[in-house]
DNA sequence: ATTATATATCGCAAATATACGATAAAAAGA
DNA sequence: TCTTTTTATCGTATATTTGCGATATATAAT
């Protein structure tokens, strides 16, 4: 694989492709749904709920802070974590485009 | 990595993060936009659309199909591919889900 | 029958993702 | 200050993904 190719693509399509693969794994998915559901935060409880280890956990919620699905603060030497909304509704809207941009010609040939 | 850990979550955040990969890359995202645009969806056509080998084209179709979202048929020497919208349409009722999930609750705290 | 065309698959190389133990860093508590 | 707690990062092993050339296969065309 000489070149990455991904970058010969149209950039809402890379867009969406980089969000999807934020969700493509089950534990994130866990991940987003614990912070939906705990008014608290924090990393730990996170690693305590999921069968992965510390260091796992860091980097899975690492990943969905550089895609900006969630965001976090250092509160002392805990980490506070949590969804961030408004990255959501824009995803969702370009998840939804996909969808729409696929429904509108249903051309069923096979 | 001893153990394969996806199969540890919720069946329900395993299947979405499966469809979640299957549209984690551009080119499959640009596949599934030329099968709804085009009327025929001839391999081929594809293939000429798309920055990448006919092998690599042949394996994301292949990937697309696996997960269900798009169905092939053979046409004498050509592949007839087309997307199966019932199957999109349960993923997308999926992803509706978890966007409703993550929504209902707007615990922000950092 | 032979050739041309279209696609799938094999085999390989390189890149990326997944997982975790060990360790570093940073702050709280004793 | 020393210890404990909490989290991030490093290093490493393994698995998976991505990409393509070569080849096999199957049909159409000549």
């Amino acid at each position: 694989m000489a070149l990455n190719k991904k970058e010969m693509f149209e950039k809402i399509d890379q867009e969406l492709a980089e969000f999807a693969k934020a969700i493509a794994h089950p534990a994130r998915i866990a991940i987003l749904k614990v912070l939906a559901e705990k008014n608290s935060c924090i990393c730990g409880e996170i690693v305590e709920v999921l069968p992965l280890a510390q260091a796992t956990v860091s980097q899975h919620l690492k990943e969905l802070k550089n895609v900006g699905l969630i965001q976090g603060s250092i509160n002392g030497p805990k980490s506070c974590y949590c969804i961030n909304y408004s990255k959501f509704i824009k995803f969702q809207e370009a998840f939804n485009g996909l969808f729409i941009h696929l429904k509108n010609q249903n051309n069923n040939c096979c």
